[in-house]
DNA sequence: CGATCCATGTAAGTTGTTACATGATTCG
DNA sequence: CGAATCATGTAACAACTTACATGGATCG
């Protein structure tokens, strides 16, 4: 629920739904992903919920904005979220595994062709698990010694992301070599 | 798009919305999930876009039946959705992840505890691709040796299955490892 | 002077979930 | 005799996506 994710982020400070979006985008992104649009009307719903309260700040130059600021009643339901214990897997839902799995109806090439295309996309995906959210977790440490522990969770969060694809790449390349070896 | 799911499987031969769900869920289910209510619902569409057409059966001691056949419109529409590139990595949603990345609201063994739950959960999941998956597939393949093509596709949406539960144990083991070490 | 950043949203549509509703037959 | 299987759906709601709309400031 993009609900918590936003809780989660204006448990740290106040912030903007544009601010938000921004958070998302670099960090959560990864696990959990919201469109713009998706995120205003969240925040609403969220001041409606009284989980926070909205200020808006005149700006020179600039056009005025909302700042949202956690109340009590919202750290509470965050914290209640997250200690809510998970008793499933989750559900995945993956596009190519399902047109691998009716693949039968496709020439060899153009599977081939998909099947590459993706590993290069999942290539970078990896890349940046490895340097640039490094880098972003390294930097918010350095500027925010209290947020050291803090620090960690996230890191545990982007090795997830990284194993995730490293054995995806590596699923990428059992399947394409399966698929070369077969008669056409 | 659960539409291409059935109308995937519905190009093997015609079904019922019953069958459809068992489908789904012996063989979709780990890559594309679907309700019961959704599938009905799809199904309709599909036959409002020509895409499929159905017929009722009467049964002798059974309530009647609705069996969908496919049309040569909708296998044209299901190899136009399965030879269509994907362009982007699908985004993923894990709410364990979230959970994660905002731990710091967390006792350190509350967090524990939800992460061996998860443990035992995936374990078991591993094991289902590992022994029941295989079977399956292995049983359908000594059934029907003309599908040989299709079981050697159907195995590696399965080994996706198996790997990612590998990686994701993996990260788990690591991650309460972590965790453990951490001061409380 | 064109692109990007800052900033906020609405409207319409699609997709997915949860809860409800029914009822005969077969198996242990 | 109770649980599971066979069989089909509706209604209401929740979540998410896509397209549209606006407009000044700043940077290269």
């Amino acid at each position: 629920m993009l609900k918590y994710v936003l809780l989660g982020a204006l448990s740290y400070q106040p912030l903007t739904g544009y601010q938000l979006k921004q958070f998302v985008d670099n960090t959560t992104k990864h696990f959990w992903f919201a469109q713009t649009s998706q995120i205003y009307r969240t925040l609403k719903e969220i001041e409606e919920a009284k989980l926070a309260v909205s200020e808006v700040q005149e700006q020179d130059k600039r056009p005025d904005r909302r700042l949202y600021h956690i109340t009590q009643t919202g750290r509470d339901d965050l914290k209640a979220w997250l200690i809510q214990p998970m008793t499933t897997v989750e559900p995945t839902k993956d596009a190519l595994v399902i047109r691998l799995f009716f693949a039968k109806q496709m020439d060899k090439d153009s599977l081939l062709t998909q099947l590459k295309l993706q590993r290069t996309l999942h290539q970078q995906q990896l890349l940046l698990y490895r340097t640039e959210i490094i880098r972003q977790i390294e930097t918010s440490r350095a500027q925010h010694p209290e947020l050291d522990r803090d620090a960690q969770f996230w890191d545990m969060a982007r090795r997830n992301g990284e194993l995730a694809e490293e054995y995806y790449i590596r699923w990428l390349d059992e399947t394409i070599q399966r698929i070369e070896a077969m008669p056409d």
